[in-house]
DNA sequence: GCCTAGGTCCCGTGC
DNA sequence: GCACGGGGCCTAGGC
């Protein structure tokens, strides 16, 4: 038995100490990491059966459960998060129940050995960002115009006007002079009297005609009224696209990508 | 350091000693459980970036990567298998590099404190049934086509056709061509759609009247009225007769399932 | 390599 | 609550 701060292990345990373990880790909402010999049936939307062999299991404290045999990207079994258990030691097995409520389904898995019980509790509160900059959104658009709009055409970016900074001036596919404001995430209605600032000074200094466009993954409730009161338009940005763009343009220009 | 048959422990390790563990671990293609504070950057397909916090990293024998934070079924993030390794330590920073060559992706891993590394060899020979498969029902039908609908006559399956594959292509009772798409859960307008373009791709090719038949357990809400505007029919299909038709077959033993 | 389709898909979002 | 669409979906099967 060895102990963190943040661990306790449990090496070769007898079933007996197995069973208090998992239910003292259970009960404290911690995660927990079985390894040893087990079979697993599944029943619910489909059912399943596993034979014996030696695997993985880890049970989350938001009570998940993944199986793992030692290939594959995918979990063998598993149950989603928020179910409950039941362990129960009977006739030298230790069965480990994990029940969903909401979808009848249930997953047991039965253990005659186990190599090693790992009980924790992890501190993660890091902030997890699937995504790309503004910056990023901005060069992806200047790279591949398409990823806003068919035949648009940049003539310049970061353009210096009285109010501010046009993220990208230029042509839509009419020849229309456009002025695009792009937000990296859900753009209020800020972003929208931004885009309207710009629209208006650069109609004054031109005098004609001239298209806004609000370039963003998502707008926020309102947004699109507030837009076509003032005759702008929303274009949605995908930021995957714009990810493989600016990914795809760095890759091919440095070379230690990898 | 602990030591069983199967596996080997490192408590507490420091970074040194953690990157030699590591990297015999891969060159000898054992399974590899990090616990530990890290950071993650993703690179590929999208972008991604994962801030500090302690979480579970499980690299398995076949080069498959899963990143797993306290709660949620799925990993935050990963590599699937057949991916290669670099390992270095950097600025008292260990940092694992997972990269995958036929789609451009790489995941870097970087750990700051390591509180346990587990290396082991799992032997896995059991084999894994599933039951209740969309194949399952499929099989069920060819066999005993009564499941179905009275006096339907298959003629063939997976049969390929210009926007797919027809999942049973078959006579029914009078004779007429008909198209059949097995839903093995609640079939939605999807299904409908994917069925409706295979008996129009029929009835193409054929030049004669063609059924279309949705087979399912289960429809959803508005499925009935889509069918009956696009003039084609829905047939319940009863799990527990199919899993029987199939156990004979098999000659497996399943009992009690349902 | 691409395409097609299934999945115990899971998970978010909108109704 | 149900229905629908997206995912770094992954994976298997054809071509």
């Amino acid at each position: 038995m060895g102990k963190t701060s943040h661990i306790s292990i449990l090496k070769n345990p007898n079933l007996d100490s197995s069973e208090v373990a998992i239910k003292n880790g259970l009960s404290q909402k911690r995660s927990i990491i079985l390894i040893g010999h087990c079979w697993v049936e599944y029943n619910g939307r489909a059912r399943s059966i596993l034979e014996p062999g030696e695997r993985i299991l880890f049970i989350k404290a938001d009570g998940s459960v993944l199986i793992h045999r030692p290939t594959g990207y995918k979990p063998v079994n598993w149950q989603p998060s928020n179910c409950y258990f039941k362990i129960s030691l009977i006739n030298d097995t230790l069965i480990i129940t994990a029940i969903r409520k909401k979808v009848q389904e249930s997953l047991k898995i039965f253990f005659d050995k186990l190599f090693l019980i790992t009980v924790m509790e992890l501190v993660d509160e890091g902030q997890f960002y699937l995504h790309v900059s503004e910056k990023e959104i901005q060069k992806a658009i200047l790279t591949n115009p398409d990823l806003l709009e068919k035949a648009f055409q940049p003539i310049s970016y970061e353009k210096k006007i009285e109010p501010g900074f046009i993220d990208i001036y230029g042509l839509d596919k009419e020849g229309k002079l456009t002025v695009v404001e792009i937000k990296r995430g859900r753009a209020g209605k800020g972003a929208v009297i931004q885009l309207a600032k710009y629209v208006d000074a650069i109609r004054d200094t031109a005098s004609r005609p001239v298209r806004g466009i609000l370039a963003a993954p998502q707008i926020m409730k309102g947004v699109q009224k507030m837009l076509a009161t003032l005759n702008l338009d929303y274009r949605k940005i995908d930021l995957k696209k714009c990810a493989q763009t600016v990914t795809f343009t760095k890759a091919t220009k440095i070379q230690d990508f990898f």
